[in-house]
DNA sequence: ACTTGACCTGGAGCGCGCTCCAGGTCCTAC
DNA sequence: GTAGGACCTGGAGCGCGCTCCAGGTCAAGT
């Protein structure tokens, strides 16, 4: 029932030294230790763990992930606190999302032009204007 | 019909320094000078960095966008290239959306959960057991 | 004439988030 | 008993993308 650091790597799809260094700036509370020494992550910590992956990759820095890990060890009392900090990540999000659509379209209207200019050098060799970059 | 480097930096919101240093690393070409020694940029050259600017706030890292400036400068016969980048990068932009929607979810999730334990907090002071992190 | 402020250059510095290294321990398999 | 591999620690190093600095030029306003 629990996992040694590299099968949470893998399956987390990060380091073992992403782990360590998580545990290091006191992302995670150190995992409890085999006899030699070695971390066993419990699944409890290993959801936590994907948690921060998952917040990290939606682009949440690390400092405001200390902050609301700091805040989970004080318990269901900081509850209001957590759930802030994660209103105002959610809004960053959103508006990322919203701001990657806009460029989904500009780009795409970009490769259409290109497949237009392909087209026409194509067909003919002839000294056209090109189209506007 | 020509912007200063500040127009343009407030324009695109963007720092002059980052202006500068797009022109250092080639993405842009410099542009006309005035009798002092400005630039001046046309509008065209503000486009170009328009889209420069766009994608990077997509990801796009700047070796890629060197890439892209360089077969620009070959004109229509780099077509295809540039095309080619622009739909490699396309495909990782609408991942990323799709793997930031999901995330929206799962901090939504985190978001009702808090709400939860705020209420059971302000309903009852009673030793309850904390809802699952 | 002088101040102010935007602009110039080349190059150093920096914050972020890992990533790597040296030197060592410990379990497993042969 | 020894070789291999996963793991350990503390700390240095690094790639990215700017950002800042020193020292200077230039144009406009008062």
């Amino acid at each position: 029932m629990t996992q040694s650091i590299g099968e949470v790597a893998e399956a987390l799809d990060v380091s073992v030294d992403t782990l360590r260094y998580y545990e290091k700036i006191g992302l995670s509370d150190g995992p409890l230790r085999d006899s030699g020494g070695r971390r066993r992550f419990s699944a409890q910590e290993t959801d936590w763990l994907q948690f921060l992956v998952r917040m990290r990759a939606t682009g949440m820095p690390i400092r405001l992930l200390q902050t609301y890990a700091a805040a989970r060890k004080l318990g269901p009392s900081s509850a209001a606190q957590r759930r802030q900090i994660l209103e105002q990540h959610r809004a960053e999000v959103a508006a990322r999302i919203a701001e990657l659509i806009t460029s989904l379209s500009v780009i795409d209207d970009k490769i259409d032009n290109y497949a237009r200019v392909e087209a026409d050098l194509g067909l003919t060799h002839s000294h056209q204007e090109e189209v506007p970059a």
